[in-house]
DNA sequence: CCGATATTCAACCATTTGGTTGACGTTTGG
DNA sequence: CCAAACGTCAACCAAATGGTTGAATATCGG
């Protein structure tokens, strides 16, 4: 399930963290990891955590690997909050219709998967 | 930090399923876990979990612990997600329609009660 | 009072997670 | 061509997670 690992990506201070730097400009693998007192490899585990998730995208051009913020990933995990957050005793069965329907639209955009 | 609990308990579909149980509404411990293919223990744990990152609260009357949905826990997390999301009109022009008619059945619903 | 019910606790286990280090393959610039 | 930069891989580790069982603790109903 998808949201399985988004919310699990978003569950580490670290990857929200790069996800806030990502929001102001795309950013080499090396430079995400600059801020932080761990490892290049550590960051470069959780690139691939917050890729795995569909959260950031990454494309190597040269030997740089530019990772890119792809908001849209939180789309259906925001959805799926809000229905809790704004709106108490909501009807379940009509608010899983109108997820279903939600995500079928996603679907249709995603064609080329 | 909140963020890491209530991401971090959100991120396993079981406890996300307890959640959905108690939007409809407040339940014991042993009927949460009935729908599910697990021991009573493994189900008290998650919702230790939920309870921690505040989405749950539980109150004992006599020999029954009751579970009660805290939607409230949710604000921070989700306002954190839409800091990135501009999530297109769609989803949420639909929503809020899903949210009039839901708020509809309620209105008519409460008056059969 | 006694047995059943409701829930947690404790010990245990396998797996996952988040981190390290060092070696490795590419690409680049001089 | 060679050294330096970019990033991942592999092996390893400690700690956390998600589950199990069985015993323990309250509380209720009769």
């Amino acid at each position: 399930m998808p949201l399985d690992t988004v919310f699990a990506a978003l569950g580490d201070p670290t990857r929200r963290a790069i996800l806030a730097m990502l929001l102001e400009d795309d950013m080499a693998v090396t430079d995400v990891a600059d801020p932080f007192e761990m490892s290049l490899a550590a960051i470069s585990k959780h690139l691939q955590v917050l890729t795995a998730a569909g959260l950031v995208s990454q494309e190597k051009r040269g030997r740089v690997k530019w990772c890119k913020l792809e908001p849209d990933a939180m789309r259906e995990a925001s959805i799926w909050m809000q229905s809790f957050g704004q709106f108490e005793a909501v009807n379940l069965d009509d608010f899983e219709r109108f997820l279903a329907t939600e995500l079928q639209d996603d679907a249709s955009e995603l064609s080329s998967d």
